[in-house]
DNA sequence: ACAATTTAGTTTCATATGTAACTAATTGCA
DNA sequence: TGCAATTAGTTACATATGAAACTAAATTGT
């Protein structure tokens, strides 16, 4: 039985460090050439697969918070990628979307974020991948059944 | 060939989301059982492991920047859980080891650390354990040498 | 031997992030 | 109906985090 701790093999340890460290990659890559954050630009991937969210749709869709997705979407806005309508039936709900520059931004990002995945995965197996996304999925699962 | 871009199954999106929940939930018991912060625990976790590191090595070991090896340091310092000497022979350096108190502490979050990581684990079968841990190495491996 | 460079660690400052309080609109139900 | 409870979103505040400047000590090259 198991009664001491290796930092190194202790999987949230790895798991965050590793996590992190792809996080900053990518968040370095989308300043640089296009000057969006990660929130936005979960925002924004949101919006992309499926225009017309409320901020709480993107919310929940994202992991994200709402007060990052408030802040996020204020951030779009500010630069013009998206446009706000209240939602007629609902005066609370405010429906998002790309708007035409968003679009033509969201286009040149994306190929940027599937090289960067690309980078990784096209070191794996086949047979690695389908593990590894199985695994996460696992693990997500498991995850959510943890009592707080 | 893949030109779209489905957030769910964006590799460093899942990750980040993955990570980010375990963690949190692992913060809040050290937060609430221990008033240990994530770094706090962090530079604890080394010097138990590894007594009489100094701050440099404590960030090369856990991955973490020195700014928050600094800071939390210092905040276990405040709680008399470590205890500082200068280095006789580099007086840059200063040795940092677990004092009786801090050995007590972390006595008891160990437990609990390897506690969660087995509510995890343990789900699991013992090949796709080993299949995640080589996956891990691998996927670092890859990351560290992607062009920053 | 000693000036220039590097290294360890801390402090400062600017930014990011999360929690809680708040406003406005909607829903539930007595 | 009408009022309590819920929900969407924003704002305010407090804390966390990272980059850069800074101090002190050690190392390097001439």
């Amino acid at each position: 039985m198991k009664n001491e701790l290796k930092l190194k093999d202790f999987l949230p340890y790895r798991l965050s460090v590793l996590s992190n460290r792809i996080s900053s990659d990518i968040a370095r890559r989308y300043q640089e050439r296009f000057s969006l954050t990660i929130p936005e630009w979960r925002v924004m991937a949101s919006l992309g697969e499926t225009p017309g969210l409320s901020a709480r749709q993107v919310a929940d869709k994202t992991a994200m918070d709402k007060v990052a997705v408030s802040r996020a979407v204020a951030g779009l806005l500010a630069v013009k990628s998206i446009t706000r309508k209240t939602d007629t039936a609902d005066k609370r709900k405010i429906i998002l979307t790309l708007s035409k520059k968003g679009q033509a931004v969201y286009r040149q990002v994306v190929p940027v974020a599937l090289a960067y995945e690309a980078a990784i995965l096209d070191q794996l197996e086949p047979g690695e991948k389908q593990a590894l996304s199985k695994l996460l999925d696992r693990i997500s699962e498991i995850q959510a059944g943890i009592k707080p």
